[in-house]
DNA sequence: ATGGCTGCTTTGAGCAGA
């Protein structure tokens, strides 16, 4: 199976090319951040048009997760949104299971700066999905965690690691919080394999950031074990970043067989 | 040089993103 993750930075803007992508790349499951859309708007029906199922949790202006699968493969069972216990208003986490396979998709909080109140409500939230986690663990086996971290795991994750080194998504902190993640059982499937130099999943709109290659690696595919000893490939598609009016954000994708 | 883009919002200046 094929699995990905994309933030979209708005689905209502990003529709056409999410419907392209799908199209193109025909993923199982594909995990969406920042649609930015209420459930009642959601665009349930051009999804379903494409062959796919959706399953979303929304707000408006801000957050909202998605999970779309491919029809033929069934709806998602056992779906959850949220972190259960963890008393959250924003929409940031949607999980469910294909077959017998459990697939979270979650956008982790920005943190803004690390003298933000808002970095103390991202360790927290990261510290509750690591709680979460390991219970989900023992239910499922074959997990994949998948979305936005906003965490550069290393600095080779980033284009410009001085000027970055201590700040928000660079933070030891943060790095220690993504270390825990995968002292779960849970891998990077992105660095099982050789990868270009300077890979990123995002890059700023300003000062041309795209074509200068100033980027960061932030969106992430964890698996558990079972799922990353069959994982064959993974990658970052950063063709949607060369459209007009793209995300920010590029596509990462997995394949995992059985 | 704390800007710079983009999307959103009881529509227009301000927030948030990363």
């Amino acid at each position: 199976m094929r699995i990905a993750t994309w933030n979209v930075n708005s689905l209502k803007v990003r529709l056409p090319h999410v419907l392209a992508w799908l199209e193109q790349q025909k993923p199982d499951v594909l995990c969406l951040q920042e649609s930015k859309t209420e459930d009642v708007n959601f665009p349930a029906q051009a999804i379903m048009d494409a062959g796919y199922l959706p399953l979303f949790s929304g707000q408006k202006t801000y957050n909202g997760v998605a999970l779309l699968s491919r029809a033929a493969g069934g709806a998602g069972t056992d779906v959850t949104a949220g972190i259960p216990g963890f008393d959250d208003p924003q929409k940031r986490v949607l999980a469910a299971t294909y077959g017998d396979t459990r697939v979270i998709c979650i956008y982790v909080p920005n943190g803004e700066s690390v003298e933000s109140d808002k970095y103390q409500y991202k360790l927290r939230w990261l510290a509750a999905l690591a709680e979460w986690l390991r219970a989900e663990l023992q239910k499922y086996p074959k997990l994949a965690l998948l979305g936005d971290y906003n965490i550069a795991p290393d600095d080779r994750d980033v284009y410009d690691p001085k000027a970055w080194a201590g700040k928000v998504l660079c933070s030891d902190a943060e790095r220690s919080a993504l270390s825990s993640l995968l002292a779960l059982g849970l891998t990077d499937s992105f660095r099982q394999f050789d990868q270009p130099e300077r890979s990123f999943t995002w890059w700023d709109y300003r000062m041309n950031g795209f074509k200068r290659k100033l980027g960061m690696r932030i969106d992430h595919i964890l698996l558990s074990a079972p799922l990353a000893a069959n994982c064959t490939a993974c990658a970052v598609d950063v063709e949607p970043r060369k459209l007009e009016r793209p995300s920010d954000h590029a596509p990462v994708f997995a394949d995992i067989t059985n």
